[in-house]
DNA sequence: AGCACGCCGACT
DNA sequence: GTCGGCGTGCTC
C-alpha cells in the first residue's frame, strides 16, 4: 500500500500518513485534502513510503488531489529552510505556499483586453447600470475614449466587475486598442551601469541599488526584467504593499507590454490569486508581482528577483510564520542561483552593511534621473517657538498659502489618524486609555467618539472626567482630522481633501482622491504615511511634515532609521518635474541627526552613525536575536511561563554562544485584552543562534500551558 | 489548530 | 446530586 506522508496546517510539528486509493497519482509537492479528527484539511505530500509507523486500521485515505501544479522541489526544500529558520512548523510555513483552493476552475481574468466605448464617451451610463458605485466608476472613465489594460489595472475589484458587466451589455465593446509602444525612458550613465552589473551577474549575486528618491530605479529594474524576460525567463518583483501593485502594475505593462504580467497579494479574490499562482507555476507569467506572500510563488524559470523598497517593514510578517520576504528572496535567490536586486532610497541598515562590507554588490544611484529635477530644499519650523495656529506655524501657513496662490500643490503629512491622539482632563491629568490595551485612546470627533487604533474598541466621547467629574475634557494632540479642519479655517479657499485609513475605507476611494489630485481639482492634500509612497505628483511643491518627533519616542531600536526612511520618502515627493520643490519640518529637536541628515539628503552618514551605535550596542546588525513574546489574559501566566522559558534556556544554551536577557514587558503591555510580555536571546554569530533555537522550542512545546499563547520571532522587527 | 476527555467549584 | 469551568492530550 502507497502511504503518503502529509504536512498539515497545524502548529504541530510532526507529520500524518495517509494511503493513497489505487489508481491515484500523489507525487511529492501535491496538494490533497484529507481527514484530521472531523476536520477536512488541504495538506502537502512531502513524502512517499511503503508502509506507516502507524497501525494500519488507524489510517485514512488521502480523500481528494487538488487539480494544481504540485509544488516543486525547489519550494519544498524553501519551505523547509523557512521552517528551521523562523522556527515555524513545516505545515504552517506549507500552507503559505498553498494557493487559495476555490471550487473549480479559476475565472479567466479578462484584464488584458482593451475596450473602446461603442458610442462616445459621454454616453449616459444605461439606466438599468445605474448605481452609486457605477456612476462613479463612470465618472471616473467618461472622457476617454477607450480603455487601456493600463487603465485596466487601476480598477479594483467591484469596479472590473462592473466593467466586464458593461462589456457583456454591449455598452463597451472590445477593440484593438493598439498596444502602446513601450515608454522606454534613456537610462542615464548611473542606471547603465546598475543594469549592466544585474545583466552581467553570474549566479546568485545579492545587488543593493541605493538610488535616491526620484533616481530611476524602476527603470533600471524593469530594463533588467525585459532582457531576462526575452531571454525566456521569469522574474519576481516585490513591492512593500498592495496599494502600490496597481500603479506598478500600470508601470510594467507600460514599460514591457509584450510580457505577460501577474499580480500576487491578498488584496486579490481567491480565483484571480489561484489564476495568478497557475500561471506562474506553468511559466506562463514572464513578471510576477507581488506582496510579501509572492516571494513564494512557483517560478520554473526563475530568472531575476527584485525587491523594490527593500526596508520597508511590511516584508516581515508580524504573526504566524513570521518571515522576512527580503530575506526569504534572497534565500531563493542562491537556491537557485539567480540575481537579486535591493531597491532602496533609504536600505535597511542589514543590507547597507551587507553592501559595505562586500557581500552585496552596491549599485548607486546618486541623482534624480530627470536632470531638470533638483532635491527640494529641507526648511526647519522651531516648534517650540513663535506662534502657531492649531499646531500650524505662522511660516508653514505662509508657505501653504503662497504655494496655492502661484497654482501649485501641497502635502501635509502627519502621521496619525483621527482628531486628537488624546483626551484629556485639565483639572486632574486623567487621559482616556484603552480598557484592553495599554495605549491612549483616539479622539474621532466626526464620529464623537473615543477609538482604539490597536483594538478597535470604541465608545462615546464623555462629557465629563470619570475621575473628578470636571467638564474641562480637552482633545491633546493633532490627527489628520483636526489638521484639515485647522488648515480649512486658516486658508478657507484652498481646496483640501484629507487621505488615511478612515477616509480610503471604501475601495476605490485612495485611487478617487490621488486622481482629484492629480487632475488639480485638490490644493493641499492632508494625510498619514499612505502619502508618502507611491504617485509622482508633477505640481506638487511643498511638503509639511508635522509630528514627526512622536515617532523619536518610541523606545522601539529602529525607530530613527524609520523617521528618516518616512522624511526621506515624503520629501521626496516635493519637486519631480521641473519646479523646485521645498519641505518644512516643523519639529522640537531641528538639530536631531536623523532630521539634519534628512535635511541634506544625506542616507551614508547618518547609516554609518547608527551602524556604529547598533555595534556599541550590541543590536542588530552587528548581532542575531530572536524574541521569545508571550501573552495571556493573566500577568502572572505569562511572567511564569517566561522566568519558565528563561530556566529552559539556560539549560539548552550548553554549547551555543548565546545571551540570555530576562523576560520584560512587551513595547506595548497590553493588547486586545491580552497582558504581553517578551524575552530576548542574542547571539554574535547566526549559526549559534540557529543552533541554540530548536532545543529552546521543543522544550518550551512541553512546558506550554494553553493559558499562554507564545511564538519566536527570528529577526524580530522591534523589541 | 480544534476538539474531546477529564477532574474540581456553584447551582436548578 | 449535576452543570460547566478550563487544563491536557490526540488527531494519521
Amino acid at each position: 500500500m502507497t502511504i503518503t506522508r502529509v504536512a498539515l496546517p497545524i502548529a504541530a510539528e510532526q507529520l500524518f500518513d495517509y494511503w493513497l486509493p489505487a489508481g491515484v497519482d500523489a507525487p511529492d509537492g501535491s496538494i490533497v485534502r484529507v481527514r484530521l479528527g472531523h476536520r477536512r484539511l488541504a495538506g502537502v505530500v512531502v513524502a512517499h513510503a511503503i508502509g506507516s509507523e502507524v497501525e494500519q486500521s488507524r489510517l485514512l485515505p488521502v480523500e481528494a488531489v487538488e487539480p494544481l501544479h504540485p509544488l516543486p522541489a525547489d519550494l519544498l526544500e524553501l519551505a523547509s529552510f523557512v521552517s528551521r529558520y523562523y522556527q515555524a512548523a513545516l505545515g504552517m510555513v506549507l500552507a503559505l505556499l498553498v494557493p487559495p483552493l476555490g471550487a473549480g476552475a479559476a475565472a479567466r481574468r479578462s484584464d488584458d483586453v482593451a475596450v473602446r466605448f461603442t458610442e462616445p464617451g459621454r454616453t449616459q451610463l444605461p439606466a438599468r447600470l445605474r448605481s452609486a458605485q457605477a456612476i462613479a466608476l463612470h465618472q471616473r472613465i467618461v472622457q476617454l475614449d477607450s480603455i487601456s489594460p493600463i487603465v485596466l489595472a487601476t480598477f479594483d475589484e467591484a469596479e472590473r466587475r462592473f466593467f466586464r458587466s458593461w462589456v457583456k451589455a454591449g455598452w463597451l465593446a472590445p477593440a484593438a486598442v493598439p498596444v502602446d509602444a513601450p515608454t522606454r525612458v534613456a537610462l542615464n550613465a548611473a542606471q547603465a551601469q546598475a543594469l549592466d552589473a544585474i545583466l552581467s551577474a553570474r549566479g546568485f549575486a545579492p545587488m543593493l541599488l541605493h538610488g535616491v528618491t526620484g533616481s530611476g530605479k524602476t527603470a533600471v529594474y524593469l530594463a533588467a526584467a525585459e532582457r531576462f524576460v526575452a531571454d525566456g525567463g521569469q522574474v519576481l518583483l516585490l513591492v512593500p504593499e498592495i496599494n502600490l501593485t496597481p500603479q506598478f502594475e500600470a508601470r510594467v505593462r507600460a514599460m514591457l507590454p509584450g510580457a505577460s504580467a501577474v499580480s500576487l497579494h491578498s488584496g486579490l479574490a481567491d480565483g484571480e490569486r489561484r489564476a495568478a499562482w497557475e500561471a506562474a507555476a506553468s511559466g506562463r507569467a514572464a513578471i510576477v508581482l507581488g506582496t510579501r506572500l509572492a516571494v513564494f510563488a512557483p517560478l520554473p524559470k526563475l530568472a531575476l528577483i527584485v525587491v523594490d523598497e527593500e526596508h520597508d517593514g511590511s516584508f516581515k510578517q508580524q504573526d504566524g510564520v513570521r518571515y522576512h520576504a527580503r530575506d526569504v528572496a534572497l534565500f531563493r535567490g542562491r537556491q537557485r542561483g539567480v540575481p537579486v536586486v535591493l531597491g532602496s532610497a533609504t536600505p535597511s541598515l542589514e543590507s547597507w552593511a551587507h553592501a559595505r562590507g562586500g557581500r552585496y554588490r552596491m549599485l548607486a544611484l546618486p541623482e534624480r534621473a530627470d536632470p531638470q529635477s533638483r532635491m527640494p530644499d529641507v526648511r526647519f519650523v522651531d516648534d517650540r517657538e513663535g506662534r502657531k495656529r492649531e499646531g500650524l506655524s505662522d511660516a508653514t501657513l505662509q508657505a501653504l498659502s503662497a504655494c496655492v496662490a502661484r497654482g501649485e500643490q501641497a502635502l501635509v503629512f502627519i502621521n496619525r489618524r483621527g482628531y486628537a491622539p488624546s483626551y484629556k482632563c485639565w483639572s486632574c491629568g486623567w487621559d482616556a486609555q484603552c480598557p484592553r490595551c495599554a495605549v491612549r485612546l483616539t479622539v474621532h470627533r466626526d464620529a464623537r467618539q473615543l477609538r482604539c487604533h490597536h483594538c478597535g474598541h470604541a465608545q462615546r466621547l464623555p462629557g465629563a472626567c470619570p475621575e473628578c467629574g470636571n467638564v474641562d475634557l480637552l482633545p491633546q494632540g493633532f490627527g489628520t482630522q483636526r489638521l484639515e479642519r485647522a488648515l480649512a479655517s486658516a486658508l478657507p479657499t484652498a481646496r483640501i481633501a484629507r487621505v488615511d485609513r478612515d477616509t480610503v475605507r471604501a475601495r476605490g476611494a485612495f485611487a478617487d482622491v490621488r486622481d482629484r489630485f492629480e487632475g488639480g481639482a485638490i490644493d493641499i492634500l492632508v494625510g498619514t504615511q499612505m502619502l508618502a509612497k507611491g504617485h509622482d505628483f508633477p505640481r506638487l511643491t511643498l511638503v509639511v511634515v508635522l509630528g514627526a518627533d512622536n515617532a523619536l519616542y518610541s523606545a522601539d531600536f529602529r525607530a530613527t532609521e524609520r523617521v528618516f526612511a518616512l522624511l526621506m520618502q515624503v520629501i521626496g515627493r516635493a519637486g519631480r518635474a521641473g519646479l523646485p520643490g521645498e519641505a518644512i519640518l516643523q519639529t522640537d529637536f531641528p538639530h536631531h541627526p536623523a532630521y539634519r541628515a534628512a535635511a541634506r539628503h544625506d542616507y551614508a552618514t547618518l547609516a554609518n552613525t547608527l551602524l556604529e551605535e547598533r555595534n556599541d550596542a550590541r543590536l542588530p546588525p552587528a548581532t542575531h536575536v530572536a524574541l521569545l513574546e508571550a501573552q495571556a489574559h493573566d500577568r502572572a501566566h505569562v511572567d511564569a511561563f517566561l522566568a519558565s522559558a528563561r530556566d529552559c534556556a539556560m539549560q539548552c544554551r550548553a554549547g551555543c554562544e548565546v545571551e540570555i536577557f530576562a523576560p520584560v514587558p512587551a513595547l506595548m503591555a497590553k493588547r486586545a485584552g491580552f497582558e504581553r510580555g517578551q524575552m530576548l536571546v542574542q547571539a554574535n554569530r547566526r549559526p549559534e543562534l540557529q543552533r541554540f533555537l530548536p532545543a529552546w522550542r521543543a522544550q518550551l512545546a512541553t512546558r506550554s500551558s494553553s493559558r499562554v499563547r507564545w511564538a519566536i520571532d527570528v529577526d524580530p522587527a522591534s523589541f
